[in-house]
DNA sequence: CCAGGACCTTGACCCAAATCAAATGCCACA
DNA sequence: TGTGGCATTTGATTTGGGTCAAGGTCCTGG
């Protein structure tokens, strides 16, 4: 079983950091945001540790500054599924949840940006920013958990795995306000084993249809973990949904 | 192509009304209600009509307070997925969004009770109470979203029409405060179709599983579009996921 | 340099659900 | 009382992805 996190004291200033104007925070200003950055408390988790289980207490809400997690449910008898996938500006938690609903495990070396539970909550009593501000990160998540519905329901598995490396690829180009075009590539901080979790397969089909779309010139493997994408028109069309990936918010 | 809904002139005062405490007015006394009550007004629509279409302009919100509504997605190609369900006291529209992103279709006669969207949106901002209500109903729906994600990426096709029966025995017991319990009935304002455009099946999947589990005594067929269910247990129990439905809350 | 293990790929076979194709039941309405 | 139009059921057949079973690749640590 993991060690708990290390409650790391380097922490960057919210002025330099990367989510500045994506998290939470992202429309606070001078008090509140000094408000928010004597709060905060960063933690540190390996690729592969368990962030808390599902049901179990849960004490703190947060920001993913760097790295990858997803959001785990499971049947009693062990069927897995990824439920989210958590990247840097996501927020982690519940306001007014004590206990974990799902597992959150770090898909690769993670940083969190921490607050206590309790403190946060009155925060967002008392300020309206923060609040709405939470209220449209989670009508956006609403929004991406039913576009996963789609995928899940009705896709390929083709279909499935191309439309995964065209949100990995926009979510990516979206933290440097970037469109994704042409050649690009992909950082892939999942195991074909936590692909075929979120994608509702299973992991030798995920190594199939990678070959598959290898074999066909659609990507390209650099290592296992870094897929180079030639033409991510090419992708988009592989991907079943033709859209164009709506405004660059 | 249907017609537009009658904007009905008969509508309830929010006193009686069968969704006061469940919907977003749910926190809302004296003013604040009174201030509601004064903008709202009732859609109504049939069996099968649609609400709005994926794309169009939507110039209000509401709230669901008889019938059912269906959320619905589409891959160029046809291929369809439900993505969420609105029963009573569920919230429709976006508050910020001016086009709406889900084709809505009545399931069946359904009745709503709507606001003009822009002075729903400021008064949002006025309005703690509300919009804390809001961002509460939007975790659950979002928690929602993603059980469904479980049940599209992991269960059987007997499982999922076994948890959607489950999922509707607890909305329509929520509603007058009970937990279903041995020998219910549940209404099911879905054609086949529906049924499997929201479990990601084909209808002719959706027709056998009813079947089988009318064969074998799990449910029992009154007309088309009831259910009788001898033992709720035994259902959850086809249903895949054993817990025990969480708080009635 | 080699051994062990985690992760990934590939092959053979199977099965649940999709697809294709009729029937059947069930109104509403002439 | 028949008739057209649905929604639904049922049957026959196909198939995409699951399951089971080897191997292969690439670290890491002795």
């Amino acid at each position: 079983m993991p060690q708990d996190a290390a409650i790391c004291a380097t922490q960057q200033p919210c002025e330099i950091c990367p989510i500045r104007y994506r998290a939470v925070c992202a429309h606070c200003e001078g008090d509140e945001l000094d408000e928010l950055e004597s709060m905060k408390f960063y933690r540190r988790y390996e690729a592969g540790q368990v962030v808390v289980w599902a049901g179990d207490r849960m004490d703190f809400v947060g920001s993913v500054v760097s790295g990858m997690a997803g959001l785990t449910q499971q049947l009693e008898d062990g069927r897995t599924q990824m439920v989210g996938l958590l990247l840097p500006s996501d927020f982690l938690g519940r306001p007014g949840r004590e206990m974990a609903a799902y597992t959150v495990t770090a898909t690769s070396d993670l940083v969190l940006c921490c607050f206590r539970r309790k403190p946060f909550e009155k925060l967002l009593i008392d300020n309206p920013r923060i609040a709405s501000r939470l209220l449209e990160m989670t009508l956006d998540e609403l929004d991406a958990a039913r576009d996963w519905l789609l995928l899940l329901g009705r896709k390929s598995a083709r279909e499935k795995i191309a439309s995964l490396l065209v949100i990995l690829a926009r979510r990516e180009a979206a933290l440097i306000k970037r469109r994704p075009e042409g050649r690009i590539a992909i950082e892939l901080p999942l195991t074909r084993e936590a692909m075929a979790d979120y994608l509702g397969l299973t992991l030798e089909t995920v190594s199939r249809q990678m070959s598959a779309l290898k074999r066909e010139g659609v990507i390209e493997l650099d290592g296992k973990r870094r897929v180079i994408v030639p033409s991510f028109v090419r992708l988009v069309t592989e991907s079943g949904d033709d859209s164009d990936g709506g405004p660059l918010s």
